[in-house]
DNA sequence: AGCATCACCTGGCTGC
DNA sequence: TGCAGCCAGGTGATGC
């Protein structure tokens, strides 16, 4: 599931490729993808636009146009983005809803097996080039900074776990569940901990941990877990699954302590921790 | 206001 | 072997 570093390398690899192409043709073969409008009026926003930014906020994608509108993206759990050069040489992909074919033929493909992911196209746009609705959203850890300071006061007056202050991307955006087990790792704090117990130096260590964990993270192209579903635009896997300390590694030895790591369920969501070093 | 729960969806896994 | 049932997981809506 693509959090903030999958999302950041597609970003990239939308920057090199699909950026300064122009639209020609928008195909919708899916029923779900394209729902906050019609796939009809999708298209038509879409086809003769030129591409003239990748940009990203959290998990959302947002293809600048050169009309000033914008296409946004959001995977979900299951959404890839494949940029086929040559379209002719390569079969595809089952659940292929959305596709973009540029006028030199090469094409930009959404597969989605479980339909979560969205496409829209919206003209309210802010000077910053993202949608102006993303300002409900937390700072992005990548592009904003995210000191100790700042995210005491984005927890202030909460009461839920750890984890779920993470996850909700009022408070920071682009952490998902995978991510937010590797960041309690890292800063010694489990991810059950009620949020209005951790002390400054708790939180100081919160922030030091948030950065480090998603830029290295993004350093590694991202994580493809054991179905390797994440892949980015040019179809190559993660390597970050190779240096996750609790992320589904339930009866393993932690790699600070040794004791063996523990999945806890807590609230609809499970969560893996180490019991003896996270406190 | 803020917190918890649910709906959305389907491939893949578990267990009988 | 076959199949039913469950699980994952981000976001937004709904309920409390």
């Amino acid at each position: 599931m693509p959090e903030l570093p999958e999302v950041e390398t597609v970003r990239r690899g939308l920057e090199d490729t699909v950026v300064g192409r122009r639209i020609d043709r928008v195909r919708v073969t899916g029923r779900r993808s394209v729902r906050r409008q019609s796939p009809a009026e999708l298209s038509s926003r879409l086809e003769g636009r030129r591409l003239d930014a990748a940009r990203r906020y959290g998990k959302f994608l947002a293809l600048g146009l050169d009309d000033g509108e914008v296409l946004v993206i959001h995977l979900r759990m299951s959404g890839q983005l494949i940029f086929v050069p040559v379209p002719d040489a390569v079969g595809q992909a089952p659940h292929t809803h959305v596709v973009l074919a540029f006028e030199d033929k090469s094409e930009l493909r959404f597969v989605d097996p479980r339909t979560f992911g969205e496409w829209y196209v919206t003209d309210d746009v802010g000077v910053n080039g993202l949608p102006s609705d993303f300002s409900r959203f937390g700072p992005d850890p990548l592009t904003d900074r995210l000191g100790a300071r700042v995210l005491a006061t984005r927890l202030t007056r909460r009461h839920c776990t750890l984890k779920a202050a993470l996850t909700d991307q009022r408070v920071i955006a682009g952490i998902g569940n995978l991510y937010a087990d590797e960041i309690c790792w890292a800063a010694r704090l489990r991810p059950d901990r009620r949020v209005d117990t951790l002390e400054d130096s708790d939180k100081g260590r919160l922030s030091r941990s948030i950065s480090r964990v998603l830029r290295a993270a993004t350093n590694k192209r991202g994580s493809s877990l054991r179905d390797q579903r994440y892949r980015d635009l040019m179809g190559n896997l993660g390597g970050y699954q190779a240096h996750h300390e609790v992320y589904d590694r339930a009866g393993k030895a932690c790699r600070r302590c040794g004791a063996s790591i523990e999945k806890v369920r807590f609230g609809a969501r499970v969560a893996y921790c180490c019991p003896s070093c996270q406190l």
